[in-house]
RNA sequence: GGUCCCGUCGUCUAGUGGCCUAGGAUACCGGGCUCUCAUCCCGGCGACAGGGGUUCAAAUCCCCUCGGGACCA
């Protein structure tokens, strides 16, 4: 039997990271195996689901590079669950419950004021006829409650990262499987779907393993095999509580929004909880395809590291090629002066190793004073208004003709002999009259990109500002 | 409160009874390279939750305690 397994966001929000773990660990599986992966949308509860955030799910997942082979909407399935809960009506292994709300949150405070388990007490599992009128008449509209086996209240399950997970006593009462509305419950539509869609494993998060021994009651009830199932840890925010959105940007959305790759998310996730047990920590989506093994899932939660997705992102930007960084860099580049495409892209691969994110491109200042003429401030006006910081200029100035060929540090080193100066005698005051500030990427670099002519011209205006204010003292 | 899961440097991890005076990565600190900041290279700091067993030998197996987390209420 081939490999089926899926995803099955609610999209009551954005993708989280423990979700896109989750999809990245069942994606890798399947291609690794040349199984499927299915993508479900389980947007039944129509409160609370939206179709913006399953489009926002759907658009985040793409972007990591995650593709489905099959996608499925709950809400496009009620009638299929309807089928299904009607059989098990008619089976009596299902009956309808007219308690309303409020009659049922009174007798669980009942039951709590008696130090007893809350569960559901079984008010209507045995209902007359007459009564099931009567509540009818009254206007009630009944949710449909499972039976669970009394038989069924221990039960065991084998978890294939876990091994076998045992519960002693389920604190469930016969839960809800339809809603009043006539929409499904989150375990109902699940199995229905799992068997329907012939998924073979369920890798979900650990959050799902006291769901599991009800979806397994139902899968019996209903006559099926139930898949192997399989509980992943969950991800925690660095106050080690379940990462939410009080942890601030969790979203893959988010993510993007901060300048991160999707290589670099992509691999950050996998390494949580995952290792490929070689040290080797860089890779691509190929290669973590190639490499990935449930063999080597951690089942400890882990706590999301920013700092190492900041050094995983240098690592992929590191990567890219000067064209490639350009696309990947464009959204964020706002408010930064234009150039031309190729100059631009080269003054981007030259201030790169500066950087952990795209976003930090955006008003770089060293990418600024490369791609627009800066503005000279009074502290470098001072610099410069030495004698020796001109003369050195001057004398680079008459050197530029044979720049590309003879080099810039070859140039700089000549320059400095003749003028019995250091090296950075001279490249300080050539950084400053070129860009204005005292630091920056490697100077070659940005005589290269600038090129002869503005090189030239930012020389001699530096040298004619620096004349005027002098002159003026 | 009940049920379940999990405990190796701050964080991600390697480790499946001897190779462990516990390895790597990140973060942090120091040094080197260099025209500067950064990248890069080298070095440093830093962990087997605790206690009992089992064994010639335990981070590794068992039990208890403690701690963390998840779900339900």
């Amino acid at each position: 039997m081939t490999l089926r397994v899926r995803f099955a966001p609610s999209p009551t929000g954005e993708l989280h990271v423990g979700g896109a773990r989750t999809a990245l660990f069942n994606w890798l599986w399947a291609r690794k195996e040349g199984g499927s992966f299915v993508l479900r949308i389980e947007d039944t509860d129509l409160v609370r689901s939206e179709r913006r955030f399953a489009q926002g799910i759907m658009d985040a997942l793409r972007w990591l590079g995650l593709d489905w082979d099959e996608l499925y909407f709950q809400s496009e399935r009620l009638p299929i669950y309807r089928k299904y809960v009607e059989k098990l009506l008619e089976e009596g292994k299902a009956y309808p419950c007219y308690c309303t709300p409020e009659e049922l949150a009174a007798r669980r405070r009942q039951a709590l004021s008696r130090g007893e388990v809350p569960e559901y007490d079984g008010h209507c599992r045995n209902l007359s006829e007459a009564e099931r009128k009567r509540y009818l008449a009254q206007g009630r509209k009944p949710a449909i409650r499972f039976r669970v086996p009394e038989a069924a209240k221990e039960t065991s399950f084998r978890d294939f990262l876990r091994g076998e997970v045992r519960f002693r006593r389920l604190t469930t009462g016969d839960f809800v499987i339809q809603k009043a509305d006539g929409t499904p419950t989150y375990n109902l539509a699940c199995v229905v779907d799992d068997h329907e869609m012939g998924i073979t494993h369920v890798l979900r998060a650990e959050d799902h393993i006291s769901n599991t021994p009800k979806q397994i009651w139902l899968y019996q009830a209903l006559g099926w095999d139930p898949p192997q199932f399989g509980h992943l840890s969950v991800i925690l925010g660095p106050d080690r509580r379940k990462l939410s959105k009080r942890h601030g940007a969790t979203s893959v959305e988010a993510l993007r929004e901060q300048g991160f790759l999707p290589e670099a998310v992509v691999n950050h996730l996998a390494l949580l909880g995952w290792s490929p047990g070689t040290g080797e920590e860089v890779f691509t989506l190929e290669e973590l395809v190639e490499r990935f093994s449930l063999e080597r899932v951690n089942l400890a939660p882990q706590v999301f590291d920013l700092d190492k997705l900041k050094w995983l992102n240098r690592k992929h930007l590191a990567r890219l090629s000067p064209e490639e960084l350009l696309v990947r860099a464009k959204p964020f580049l706002k408010g930064l002066p234009e150039g031309p495409e190729e100059k631009v892209a080269r003054a981007l691969a030259l201030v790169r190793p500066g950087i952990s994110t795209l976003a930090e491109l955006g008003e770089h200042p060293d990418l600024v004073a490369i791609l627009s003429r800066p503005e000279l401030g009074q502290d470098v006006l001072e610099e410069l208004s030495k004698p020796m910081a001109q003369e050195a200029l001057r004398a680079v100035l008459a050197r530029l003709e044979g720049l590309p060929n003879v080099g810039l540090r070859a140039l700089v080193n000549e320059v400095a002999g003749e003028l019995g100066v250091s090296r950075r005698g001279v490249f300080h005051p050539l950084r400053l009259a070129l860009t204005g500030r005292s630091q920056g990427p490697e100077l070659a670099g940005v005589v290269a990109v600038l090129g002869p002519e503005e090189v030239r011209a930012r020389i001699e205006h530096a040298l004619s500002v620096v004349e005027e204010t002098t002159g003026g003292v």
